[in-house]
DNA sequence: ATAGTTTGCGTTAATTATACGCAAATGTAG
DNA sequence: CTACATTTGCGTATAATTAACGCAAACTAT
């Protein structure tokens, strides 16, 4: 006869945007025992009839309010036993991208109080999340480097430099603004749109906007999208 | 009070080995109830004070004898709710890298047997081991391009078309003999030993070696490794 | 000896990346 | 109204890398 596992599972995911000063994480506090206030990555324990993917959907739901555009699976961490204290959870950690530019955030009941914190101004966090955000980082730089994700945390329409300083702030390097703006384009999944930024500084800019659908049409074909830096 | 879940949690891995004429799986045979008899990937349920990699480990000792060169987490399966009939199983599958050239497989009591099998001969599979094959197939594709983990499937000291027929045969595409060697020898990252090949046709040939150490003071330079084909 | 085979080193042309130059189109300060 | 600061958008010269191929060397088998 075969010992049932004593063995938790949970999914938590990392809730990235993108604002013109930085890079961000949703975070959300949770209160344990009778004192103890922890920031904390969204997530909670799988329902026994769910996917994971529906779990980590409605963790978010339940916990803040975001519109996802990306997400997909990050890594599952159950190397460490105890990372949580109590019992032994292994936690099937997800991240995701918003535009956070068009975004309204909500605390419910589940968790106290819901914020946006800047990628380099994070707080200790519940659990081993610390661990986790840092390989969810990661993640997203390489993938940003090989895989058009950074349209994700735009709005639909943006402009050239948005895009550039998207890639600057997150990878932290310089880019060549001229050579980048040549490179996406060449690729041919952006195109500008025939409206103009109303930003009153310097010259007017066009926007534009990503095409998924040639993306996907060029990925058949077998374009190599990439884009690297010295 | 809080309902406990009933999901159990497994470890599934892919072993890839290669031998000249190919790239092979190991998988074991297993029963099911009374007469039906499955292959599978090896594999098994953790245990409650066992790490995720111990998990894995243990079990690829108990049903097979294989002295790995390389393993890494590829993906957790638990989006189909039904993927074992029998219980809610989440498994986080793991790919691992062996020399199949020195190595002998055994098969213990746990599993039947124990076998190759070449990548493109693959059988049906118990649960949705197909599909978790299919993705470490991938993964492997996608890492042999942008990591050197191709030496760890061939011996110590390997000749340069061993090399250059593993990247073919893997990444099914061709390539160009010289530029190959050009582009690998330019790394700095292999170095010829002072051995020759045993082979007895055409001229002999050094026996080269892969420099892990030496791989990894480039990496904290900044070097990329990357093969491209077209 | 001669043919067949694989290795090892090289050269050249094509492509791609890098580093800039500079005019266009606005707002703003004087 | 003019000069200036600012950002966009297009271009060009040069360096670096990649792709395509030639060919001799060093063996075995016949």
């Amino acid at each position: 006869m075969e010992k049932l596992q004593n063995i938790r599972i949970a999914v938590d995911a990392i809730v990235f945007g993108y604002k013109s000063n930085g890079l961000y994480v949703l975070l959300i506090e949770q209160q344990f025992g009778s004192s103890e206030k922890y920031w904390a990555l969204p997530g909670g324990l799988v329902k026994d009839d769910e996917s994971l993917n529906d779990a980590v959907i409605r963790e978010l739901h339940e916990e803040t309010n975001v519109q996802l555009t990306f997400m997909e699976q990050l890594y599952t961490f159950g190397d460490d036993i105890h990372r949580d204290s109590r019992n032994r959870v292994i936690s099937v950690a997800y991240y995701a991208l918003v535009d956070a530019s068009s975004l309204e955030i909500k605390a419910s009941t589940d968790a106290e109080r819901v914020q946006w914190f800047k990628i380099d101004e994070i707080p200790p966090l519940a659990f081993d999340h610390n661990l986790i955000l840092k390989k969810g980082t990661e993640r997203l730089k390489a993938k940003l480097t090989y895989e058009p994700i950074g349209f994700d945390l735009l709005p639909e329409e943006f402009l050239f430099s948005d895009l550039e300083n998207l890639y600057c702030t997150i990878l932290e390097k310089e880019i060549e603004r001229r050579n980048f703006r040549k490179k996406i384009l060449s690729f041919g999944i952006v195109e500008e749109t025939e409206n103009y930024s109303p930003i009153k500084t310097g010259r007017p800019a066009k926007l534009f906007r990503f095409n998924k659908l040639k993306y996907k049409e060029l990925i058949e074909e077998g374009i190599h999208f990439e884009i690297k830096f010295a």
